[in-house]
DNA sequence: GGAACTCGCCAC
DNA sequence: AAACGTGGCGAGTTCC
């Protein structure tokens, strides 16, 4: 039997979604509101230590001489000034409206020590005024309670506000600790988060099938970002278990190519992204024994170097070669979806996601492509998110109290740990692809699990049960 | 003094 | 031929 979900259903969903989503915003989370406080005066004064040496730098002198009573040193545009119009040097990128970029991409390819201190400041900034400061403003006597909305995204998914609880800080490690050190389970529960593995990718199977892909994600012992690293940096004994530098280049490759590849990202950006933000090779001629290491006591550069690839020319020469590949044979089918696909939204003026939802107006190529994906994998995670809370509420004192897009964060009572992670496997990976059978491939969680009154930067990976 | 804008940056 | 999808939010800036 094969349903497929109508408007009718994707109006059920969102209904459903609204109400389950407001249980958690009101069931909320704890803040530790002295915490808070403290760090943000530590912080203040961290940046205004930087600062204080920043003003002796002949830079900043420079900088306030121009400016005078304006001088601020949070204003890009003033810094943009000093750096491309005082200082004459050559903008490494502009913004979409033609000024000089400031962007820390943009600064570390300038080489300045000043500006090194610039970027710290603004991290340290980031922190203490869009995450800590929000956490205070916005709790209630100990207690956040973020917004989680559906009705604000033309991709269906949800967004978060007041504080937005999707995108505190987690890859970088420093920021990271600061700000979900503030956030803490009920007493004697603990923070568990649960998150799809590799769901777009997933979903984006379900609608073009690709037998490449299928392969990539029914088979387990399968690595689809290491064979592109493999084939990227032309490594023929590639080995992410064996080489912690094969392992780099994997994520490298994962995050500079596969990723915005699959968001109709093009070759010379990933050329760019690759050598500027990874392997901090130059945008031209490569030297031998610079970037990242490689196995032995080579660097990537004479490894490069030694396949002919001895230059950033050269390299966005290759990843075009790399592009055509990828979609022209490794993921053909892919491809051909894509164009089948834009086409009969050209046609219609609107398509259906595997949802139900219908999305029309007018979008762009990429958008076309990228709202089914995007809008489905998220109602996988909103579908999950209501069961879980049918079964939960009443019968256990552990709540759902976030989402965040393809992860659930739950404060659970630890007597109800096991069963609730057993609960949750089996909602997500086997009552999921039941309910909806357009899900052609295998579903995987993975969780995280924070000590009883642990806050939510103490979370270490929780493996959870079979079903 | 607020609205609307740009830019930068955090998440998925 | 074209060229990274979805958000929220803070600070600076410009305009009314």
């Amino acid at each position: 039997m094969n349903i497929q979900p109508t408007q009718i259903d994707a109006y059920k969903l969102i209904h459903d979604g609204v109400l389950t989503l407001a249980r958690a915003e009101q069931a909320g989370m704890r803040i530790d509101v002295e915490y808070c406080e403290r760090k943000k005066t530590h912080l203040t004064r961290k940046i205004a230590r930087i600062e204080a040496n920043l003003s002796k730098t002949d830079l900043v002198k420079q900088w306030k001489k121009i400016n005078r009573q304006n001088f601020n040193m949070d204003s890009n545009d003033q810094l943009g000034k000093i750096l491309y119009d005082v200082m004459e040097i050559k903008p490494p990128k502009t913004t979409k409206s033609g000024k000089g970029s400031t962007d820390e991409d943009t600064l570390s390819q300038i080489d300045l020590p000043e500006l090194k201190d610039i970027l710290r400041i603004r991290k340290l900034r980031k922190v203490r005024d869009t995450y800590l400061d929000a956490f205070v403003r916005e709790q209630v006597n100990g207690w956040l309670h973020p917004f989680f909305n559906l009705h604000t995204v033309r991709t269906f998914r949800s967004s978060s506000s007041d504080p937005n609880f999707q995108n505190i800080p987690k890859r970088d490690k420093e920021a990271m600790n600061i700000c979900r050190r503030a956030i803490f389970p009920r007493k004697g529960h603990q923070l568990i988060e649960v998150d799809f593995s590799g769901l777009e990718v997933s979903i984006a199977a379900c609608y073009h099938k690709d037998p490449t892909m299928m392969k990539y994600l029914k088979d387990p012992h399968s690595d689809m970002h290491g064979d592109m690293a493999a084939q990227i940096f032309c490594i023929d004994d590639f080995d992410k278990q064996k080489h912690p530098e094969h392992k780099f280049l994997r994520g490298a490759t994962k995050n500079s190519f596969v990723f915005p590849q699959f968001y109709g990202d093009y070759y010379a950006n990933n050329a760019q992204g690759f050598c500027s933000s990874w392997l901090h090779l130059p945008l031209g001629r490569w030297k031998p024994g610079t970037g990242p290491d490689m196995p032995g006591k080579t660097k990537l550069s004479d490894h490069m170097i030694s396949k002919g690839i001895k230059s950033y020319q050269d390299f966005e020469d290759h990843m075009k070669k790399i592009e055509k590949d990828f979609w022209g044979r490794r993921f053909y089918v892919y491809q051909k979806w894509k164009d089948l696909w834009v086409e009969a939204y050209q046609k219609k003026g609107f398509f259906d996601m595997y949802t139900g939802f219908r999305c029309s107006g007018i979008m762009r190529k990429n958008e076309v492509i990228n709202y089914p994906v995007q809008g489905a994998a998220f109602h996988c995670l909103l579908w999950s998110f209501i069961q879980l809370d049918k079964i939960l509420v009443g019968r256990y004192r552990s709540r759902l109290i976030g989402q965040i897009h393809d992860a659930v964060i739950l404060d659970v009572h630890p007597d109800e740990l096991e069963e609730v992670a057993y609960i949750i496997k089996k909602v997500t990976c086997r009552d999921l692809p039941e309910a909806w059978n357009w899900i052609c491939v295998p579903l995987d969680v993975d969780a995280d699990l924070c000590p009883v009154d642990g806050s939510w930067n103490m979370k270490e990976s929780y493996k959870l049960p079979g079903v």
